[in-house]
DNA sequence: CGTTGGTTTGAAAGGACTCAAGAGGGGTGG
DNA sequence: CCACCCCTCTTGAGTCCTTTCAAACCAACG
């Protein structure tokens, strides 16, 4: 329980209305009518790294909507296996069992310090409802969702390791002060979303590094100094 | 464009009110009233196997629902490489990005002789807008799908070939006739499921026929004489 | 300055891939 | 009705890649 505690912290609550990332999300849609139904509290929550947002197998009552960091959806599978199933990114919604009352069928892990936003999944049921921008909106973040994580797996687990972290780097990769990185997580974390060992991604890092694809292989970051060159060797695999 | 048309059959006019699945699919619970607002015609039609359904990169128009038979989700990578991101299955809705008016993200392609349904999809935009159970029913089926995806990704892509194979057949395995028989594809359909190349399935399936986990391997069945032991052979891969 | 958690690197073993040849089955045309 | 062809599936041998197990390394932290 102290655990938790430490783990999570509460920021107080939304306003959903002059929220940054409210184009990118939910509400984008929303006009004043619609806000004026929202009246179950909206949580802004923080995570610190490895915390549990939920676990598998709970029915949880609400949904998220990640404003900052990472989250990995970690499925365990009646054998014991485990798999990173999605990679849930700045603005995505997560959770979304909870609308349809059935078991989350993942837990939701924050990787490094995490900022999100708690709906009650009830008022999101009433209002999507009530109205139909937000009935659109649900069912593009569904469509989201369905084609992220396809598109994911489609992606990441075809082909050779080194190939693997390639297009991994490349759909992650971003301009930063002028140079452009993608972040790295723990070689376990990465191992599981891709299906290969935490020995192999190192080495697979290693390998691009020689190859010059990547430059300052660090614990949580790597540089990608020509991002072209990166996407020919994803197509071409030289 | 010949071609398009012997592989195709229109097969008339569904009547969804007294349809044998139709428990099963998204009008489940709607009642007279909403039915009343179906006006546009949802065909019913019959694919050839092997004929494409709808293309990725395709603006659909139309949603469908499978009554018979097997459908693979082919999504073609920008490198070249193609994985099939979901199986279809009886009763499964799908082509749902024609909802959100983006493009397919995958190829619809029909494994066999199939039977499906064609809905437009205005037709289920505009009544998820004003039936609560439609929408509630969408819902549903948004997460079934996700959840589809993740848990078959999460399934058929870890650990070694033959446990793969072996998830795969539990997963589709049926009693029929008595005997507990589970459906083949073509073996490089199989590969495409699981990420092996197609020798790779006939080696594996030789390998569980010869422990006895399976028999009768044939070109699209097998038989699975003890269930119990293919699910633990599943999951402690002895 | 030693401990701890995570990363890298090495060597050997095992699994999957490639290329290639052969076998089976279904359909077609003589 | 049979011979033939084509497509698919199986099987074999060698190579390449990934895993495994182990040890060394590194940075952060008390």
């Amino acid at each position: 329980m102290r655990d938790i505690e430490v783990k999570i912290a509460w920021q107080g609550q939304s306003n959903c209305q002059s929220c940054s990332i409210r184009s990118s999300v939910l509400f984008s849609e929303l006009n004043e009518e619609d806000f004026s139904k929202i009246h179950a509290p909206i949580d802004d929550l923080h995570f610190e790294s490895g915390a549990t947002i939920y676990a598998q197998g709970e029915h949880g009552q609400n949904l998220y909507t990640l404003r900052e960091g990472f989250v990995k959806l970690l499925h365990l599978n009646e054998d014991g296996t485990e798999r990173i199933v999605r990679l849930i990114k700045h603005g995505d919604l997560f959770g979304m069992e909870a609308l349809l009352g059935s078991a989350h069928e993942s837990s939701a892990i924050a990787l490094g310090r995490v900022y999100l936003c708690r709906l009650p999944a009830s008022m999101i049921v009433t209002l999507g409802e009530e109205s139909p921008r937000l009935h659109r909106q649900m069912m593009k973040k569904w469509g989201e969702a369905l084609s992220q994580s396809e598109t994911w797996f489609s992606q990441m687990n075809t082909g050779r390791a080194d190939l693997r972290i390639a297009r991994f780097l490349l759909a992650l990769a971003k301009e930063h002060e002028g140079v452009i990185k993608a972040p790295l997580f723990k070689r376990e974390d990465m191992g599981l979303m891709m299906d290969i060992k935490l020995e192999t991604v190192s080495r697979s890092l290693a390998s691009l590094s020689e190859m010059n694809m990547v430059t300052d292989v660090g614990r949580s970051f790597v540089t990608i100094p020509d991002l072209e060159k990166l996407k020919k060797f994803c197509q071409q695999g030289l």
